[in-house]
DNA sequence: AAGGTTTGCAACCGCGACGAA
DNA sequence: TTTCGTCGCGGTTGCAAACCT
């Protein structure tokens, strides 16, 4: 296989794209009814880029039919369920949700979700509960204590415990006392509109934990433990899936459905 | 207020697939 | 059948902004 590299480097610009280059690539590819050979392109447009930069920053942000904005709860439900049976096939992920990019979704797993499964002990990559701090510590590719790209950042002890529901360990554990603690500042902070990163971050393993505190006292006939250890993935899946706003997975079936087909 | 740390996201890199010659 | 050129995909990095102490 040859693996000359796309385009010759020498010369060619690298960084963030200025306006005046996004002008450039959209008016070339609408001059000419699309983008032709990504190789060719810049030489053409008139523009310092390697190809791949400009398919970069076409696909992902300059193609007219993209929706930029913040994700949806719904399309952060399609999103985990698809991730659930596709894996990292971001590309695939993203022709399942109309105007994302690959690109966008992996950042939104990478930062958002991928940690609420963590807080929710639920392992990212298969979707499976922790069973115990090691499984959860040695899951492959998952950096339980990431250096850049931090996530959920639990040394409790309470993890090593094998509970029969590790909603219960979640609350048991750091998270549960920073959850604590997070409810404990926003009774005592007052017009705080704005939302950080962090804050986004707390609200998510706090939503995920006040929403399966929620689960276990509506279910008062059964016991906290009658909660199955082998159903503990899809129940902790439904959990997350349900907790946001909606209940309605109607939507999300028939997407499945669809794709599955 | 300042310096250090963390986060989010745009952009890059390299591998593998695929089609043409 | 083999080689080469090109593209797409997934993983990773760099950097600016936000946050924390």
């Amino acid at each position: 296989m040859g693996k000359t590299p796309c385009c010759d480097k020498k010369g060619l610009k690298k960084g963030p794209w200025t306006l005046e280059e996004d002008e450039l690539l959209v008016n070339y590819i609408k001059k000419n009814g699309g983008h032709g050979s990504w190789r060719s392109l810049p030489k053409l447009a008139g523009l310092l880029r390697c190809g791949k930069s400009c398919r970069l920053r076409w696909t992902n942000y300059l193609r007219p039919d993209i929706k930029r904005g913040p994700f949806t709860v719904e399309e952060e439900k399609l999103v985990i369920q698809l991730h659930r049976i596709l894996g990292n096939r971001w590309a695939a992920i993203a022709s399942q949700l109309p105007g994302r990019t690959d690109n966008e979704i992996k950042n939104l797993w990478n930062t958002h979700l991928k940690k609420r499964l963590l807080c929710m002990g639920v392992d990212p990559q298969t979707h499976e509960p922790f069973t115990s701090y090691c499984s959860a510590h040695k899951a492959p590719g998952i950096p339980f204590y990431p250096s850049h790209k931090g996530h959920c950042h639990s040394s409790n002890p309470s993890f090593r415990k094998s509970d029969d529901d590790f909603f219960l360990r979640i609350w048991n554990s750091e998270v549960g006392e920073i959850i604590s603690k997070i409810q404990y500042r926003r009774q005592n902070s007052v017009g705080t509109s704005t939302t950080t990163s962090n804050q986004n971050e707390d609200a998510e393993c706090k939503s995920s934990k006040s929403y399966a505190e929620n689960q276990i006292a509506a279910s008062n006939s059964s016991s906290f433990n009658d909660l199955e250890l082998e159903d503990s993935s899809d129940t902790a899946l439904q959990l997350l899936l349900d907790f946001p706003i909606d209940n309605d997975m109607n939507f999300l079936e028939e997407k499945i459905d669809k794709f599955t087909e």
